[in-house]
DNA sequence: ACAAAAGTGTTGTAATTACACCCATGT
DNA sequence: ACATGGGTGTAATTACAACACTTTTGT
């Protein structure tokens, strides 16, 4: 309990995002390039300094506002994990707090970072790329968002506030990466109480019959689950096994 | 991306540990008495400084080891959450980093501790005294609890090395607060794989027949889950709303 | 008419629930 | 003998996977 001088080293806090969206029929996150040294030019997960007076889920808040350009708030985002292994940033004892966050496919190409360049890439093509550890935080937050896929409604975070339940489908099979029936998909979403609301209106593409749109429920559950075929769900542990 | 004087305040990060177990057919936490200001006397959720070299993960898992006087490794470690809202900690910006352990019925009265008491307290009675922000940490660990014996093979881990079906049960039991068939968990935990390797040994208690003995088996993950009949799952969410 | 996507029906199987019932031991 | 907890059998119910099939649009 006695504070001895290398108890309580000072450190900086930052939070960085995985942000998903899906584009073009793909997973895709949100990097922005680095202008400054370590990694300049390298890709990096969006992110900075949790501030003085600042919670860290606002910051994270604050930075999924500014990258986005839309209000944060309306957007899915949540606490994923801690990285904190002495050496991961060159410049000095950085400890983050990884968030995922979900987008709708946004119509604007991203305005307003404070980065040299921010876009959206393929999440097959910028894994394994990024700087410092964000490979691994992204890998993190993809499982997360695979498994919440399961038990909870986030994939209606990736939806825009109307949409059809073939859109909703395509989530599914893009972040799971798997073919997903679509007539017990249907029954499936219809039936969970408070998934989807349903509107008085249609949409009607180039082909096919005209789909009804939805708009989110109020259930954050999904009960009973939403089980992908190959389960290998798995608990985070930080035993240093 | 240019480093402004408040955009980088420097904080220092402790690891707080919720270290739950099963004793006396109540599912308890370990709890330390606080020696100094601020709350001192107040009973708090063991924990300390993340060094200056030292990885989250393993303060915490050192922190369990001084305080169970077992090695930290053999112990479940999985981290939780951040809280780090400004002015969770009277004496300066501190956040911490909460974990959940899961410890069997442990023998001794917790030696080595480094507080100036330690011990084990029912987790309702814990819940609302706590110093610091802890209760909100001790929920959030006790709602991961109840999820991951769900959902993983988690509630071997408050069991010993040997143990009956009717142990585990209790467990079970105890971590939801209700009760579970006895019939059907027992058929549920020897149908799946890899969840239990039976002993050729039998433990004859005070009254009835003898129960075999399993271990745990290498499973992490069960498949289909081991649902509660009420269920309440929610997904932790930063989100700001 | 045809292609394409939306949406419904049906059937076999897996898993759960809610029981009744038997087994092995100490007193 | 009987109480107590361990363990098995069985039937009704629910959920799911894997299909065939119909509907509604654009070309």
């Amino acid at each position: 309990m006695t504070a001895r001088p290398r108890d309580h080293a000072t450190l900086r806090l930052t939070a960085d995002l995985a942000i998903l969206t899906v584009r073009d029929g793909q997973l895709q996150v949100l990097l922005v390039q680095r202008g400054n040294e370590p990694y300049r030019g390298r890709w990096a997960l969006p992110g900075g300094f949790v501030r003085e007076d600042e919670d860290p889920d606002a910051a994270a808040a604050r930075e999924l506002a500014e990258e986005t350009g839309l209000d944060g708030t309306a957007l899915h985002l949540e606490q994923v994990a801690v990285f904190g292994t002495p050496g991961r940033d060159p410049r000095g004892r950085v400890v983050t707090v990884a968030y995922l966050a979900i987008a709708p496919d946004l119509p604007l190409p991203v305005a307003g970072s404070d980065a040299s360049g921010a876009c959206w890439q393929p999440v097959d093509q910028a894994l394994g790329t990024l700087a410092f550890d964000h490979n691994d935080i992204l890998r993190t937050c993809l499982e997360r968002a695979r498994q919440a896929l399961e038990y909870t409604t986030l994939a209606t975070a990736f939806c825009a506030d109307a949409f059809t339940i073939g859109e909703l489908r395509t989530v599914y099979e893009v972040v799971w990466g798997m073919p997903v029936d679509t007539r017990n998909f249907h029954r499936k979403v219809t039936k969970t109480a408070g998934f989807l609301v349903p509107l008085d209106a249609k949409r009607t593409s180039e082909v096919g019959r005209p789909a009804a749109l939805y708009r989110r429920g109020p259930a954050t559950t999904l009960y009973p689950p939403m089980l992908r075929s190959t389960v290998d769900y798995d608990e985070p542990s930080a035993s240093s096994t």
